[in-house]
DNA sequence: ATATACAAGTTGCACTTGCACCTTTTTGTT
DNA sequence: AACAAAAAGGTGCAAGTGCAACTTGTATAT
C-alpha cells in the first residue's frame, strides 16, 4: 500500500511542503474536518487517525460515502463530489495535510524531482481508490439483495482465495455498504444459510458452495 | 476537458512514445479490444473512436461499466476491477495507446519534464473519473427509482443550473445507469409526471419543481 | 411501400424489499 | 455486578420493483 510519501526523504518532505504551501490541521474524535474552507479546491491527505466522509442527504439521513484511514487522499477534485451536502468527520484524533488544488496542478511543480515522487504517489493512491469504487458499483448495480451479497462474496473471496472471508466490517456497515434495508439483508442472510450456501459464525463467513 | 497530450508538442509526445515504448492498436467497429493482453497491467488512451467496457455476469448479461470516449483513460489499475469477466468493444472504429503500467511508474521517467507533463494530464484525467464514479454511487445508493430519478436531475440540473435538462442518452440507458429495471422506471417517470414534478418531451426533461 | 430494428410506452402479477417494531445477544462503562 | 448502548436477529405487512409480454412510434434500409 502506497503511501503519499513513498522514496522522500524528510528533507525531501520539507521542501514539498514549503513549495505547495501545506496547512497541518488537527482534528480532535468527532470534530468536523475543514467546515470552513469545505468549498474550496483542495486536496487532503491524512496523516494520522481516521475519518469518514458522510453524504448528507435532504432528510437529513447521512450515508458514509468513503473511510478515510492514514494516508488516505481526499479532496475536492478527488472523492468528493461537486455538491455541498457532505460533512468530514474525524472518529479518532486526525492530523490532515492540505493543499491548495490549483498549486498542487501548477506546472512550475515538474522540475522538482521531489514533487514528482509525490506526484506519482498520489497517482498510485487514486487508482486504488478507483478500483474500489469499481468494486462498490459492480455491486449496487445487482438488482437483488442475493446477488449483491454473492458479488460482495466473491470480490472478497479473490482477495485471499479461502472458502471463507471475514467481513472487514459489522453487519450493519454491510448492509450500508450494500445500499439495501439491514433487516432485509439479515433476512437474505437466513435464506443463503437455509439453502447451504454459507454458514457465518461472528465475521466468518464460510462460503459452502466453494468447497 | 484534458487531453492526455495537452502541452506537448509533436516532437515531446514522440520522445514520450519512445519512452514509455507505447503500442497503438487499431480496431474496427464491434470488434473486441485486447482480447490478448487483457489480463496485463496497463494503461490505454483512446487516441479516436469510441469503445465500451462490459461487465459480463455469470449468466452472460453484459453490463456497461464504463463509455470510453477520445482521451479517455482505461486500464487493469485504473478503470477495471481485478475480476476477468470484462470485455472491451469497439463501437466504431477505434485507435488505442497501450502503455505498459510498470513503464508507466518507472522512476526514471521523472527526469522528462514531458512525461510529467503528461502524467500530470492523466492524473486530471482520473479525477474526473472517480467524480463521475462517487456521482453514479450516490444514485445507486438511493433506494427507490424515484429518488435515484430525482438524485439524478439533480445532479445533471447543477451541471447548467436550467430548469430542465436534456439526457445525455437514451432512456434505455439511463434504467441501466440507474441500474433499475427499465419497464419500472418508465412506471415512475409516468407518476413523476402525474405529481408535476416533471414533464417530457423527447429528451427534455422540465423540472416543475425548479420553476 | 414494406420490412426491419430498436426505443418508447404500458400492464398484470409474483416476488422482493423497506419499514416499523419487536426480542435477544454482545460490548463497553461506571 | 449492574447498567446502558449498540449490534444482531426476527417478523408482519404494505409498497415497490422486476419480469414477461405486450403495443406503439420512429428511423433506416431495401
Amino acid at each position: 500500500m502506497t503511501s503519499p510519501f513513498d522514496n522522500l526523504t524528510k528533507a525531501q518532505i520539507s521542501k514539498l511542503y514549503e513549495l505547495l504551501g501545506v496547512h497541518i490541521y488537527s482534528f480532535s474524535e468527532n470534530q468536523e474536518i475543514l467546515p470552513t474552507i469545505k468549498n474550496e479546491n483542495i486536496v487532503g491527505i491524512v496523516l494520522e487517525g481516521y475519518a469518514q466522509i458522510l453524504n448528507i442527504e435532504y432528510n437529513g439521513n447521512e450515508i458514509i460515502a468513503e473511510n478515510l484511514y492514514k494516508n488516505s487522499v481526499f479532496g475536492s477534485n478527488i472523492s468528493l463530489t461537486n455538491s455541498e451536502n457532505y460533512q468530514i468527520i474525524a472518529r479518532q484524533d486526525t492530523t490532515v495535510l492540505v493543499i491548495d488544488y490549483d498549486k498542487l496542478m501548477n506546472p512550475k511543480n515538474l522540475v522538482h524531482n521531489y514533487f514528482n515522487v509525490f506526484f506519482r504517489n498520489l497517482f498510485d493512491i487514486i487508482n486504488v481508490k478507483i478500483r474500489e469504487k469499481n468494486e462498490r458499483i459492480k455491486i449496487l448495480e445487482k438488482k437483488q439483495i442475493r446477488e449483491k451479497l454473492l458479488e460482495f462474496f466473491e470480490m472478497e473471496n479473490k482477495k485471499n482465495r479461502l472458502k471463507y472471508i471475514y467481513l472487514p466490517f459489522s453487519l450493519k456497515d454491510l448492509a450500508d455498504y450494500l445500499a439495501v434495508n439491514r433487516s432485509a439483508m439479515f433476512r437474505e442472510l437466513k435464506h443463503l444459510k437455509e439453502d447451504k450456501f454459507i454458514e457465518i459464525k461472528d465475521r466468518k463467513i464460510v462460503l459452502l458452495y466453494k468447497l
